[in-house]
DNA sequence: CCCCAGGGACATT
DNA sequence: AATGTCCATGGG
């Protein structure tokens, strides 16, 4: 027995923080390039695992500065001259290395909107919150992201033990099966995280409080 | 100084 | 199947 669905869930953190639009792309650099914006969506994607936003929009604007901010620009470019670019997002040989293998299996382009989960899964560097990502902010198909936000939120809120595919499929048949309600709520999810669910939790501001089973016993 | 951030691979138990 | 460790920069 939930104490507020997940649908009404959504509908109050939307009231509240209003809609967040992601994935966030440079709309207007890609049209005067004629670059493809589903690629900034996979190349964030992966530098963004395990790091803060804030600095892989360094590593993006170091990739438009010194190149482009496309798959093929990463395709030819080596991995040194790649793994400088994007330092500052972290883990910086990995991802260069990961970058190179997406951007590989990307080749040629559009394939997005046609490749499956399990085939993204295969490449190394890719899991599934990034294949989620990929398919559902890039591939615009039907697919819940789960990410530490979402298992940190609903573990306190609900109780739910986290399990990414456990997690996902109790979402994704507890909403509206619509895409722009799939983004939405992962971006809004993380948004409350970051603002109150945070590691160490305001649960003394959070609106949620009162239907937070956590909130109630110890905070 | 500490902890944490829009994860994932790999080793250990 | 769960848990630990490493990858690494930058901000609070």
């Amino acid at each position: 027995m939930l104490r507020i669905s997940l649908y009404e869930l959504y509908h109050t953190l939307l009231d509240i923080y209003g809609y967040q639009n992601w994935w966030p792309v440079d709309e207007h650099y890609h049209k005067s390039r004629g670059t493809d914006p589903r690629d900034e969506i996979i190349i964030g994607t992966i530098l963004t695992q395990g790091t803060a936003w804030k600095n892989v929009e360094k590593a993006l604007e170091n990739i438009k500065k010194e190149g482009e901010l496309s798959l093929r620009f990463i395709r030819k470019t080596n991995h040194e001259e790649l793994a400088k670019l994007i330092k500052p997002s972290g883990f910086y040989k990995a991802k260069a290395e990961r970058l190179k293998r997406v951007a590989n299996f990307f080749n040629p382009t559009d394939v997005v909107r046609k490749v499956s989960r399990e085939e993204l899964l295969k490449i190394k560097g890719v899991g599934k919150e990034s294949a989620d990502a990929i398919l559902l902010y890039a591939g615009d198909k039907l697919t819940f992201v789960v990410d530490a936000y979402t298992i940190r939120l609903f573990k306190r809120l609900y109780n739910i033990e986290g399990d990414y595919d456990r997690l996902k499929a109790l979402i994704e048949d507890s909403i509206p099966r619509d895409i722009t309600i799939y983004k939405e709520f992962h971006a809004l999810i993380d948004t409350h995280a970051k603002m109150y669910c945070k590691s160490t939790p305001r649960c003394g501001e959070c609106f949620l409080k009162d239907f937070c089973i956590s909130a109630i016993q110890s905070f």
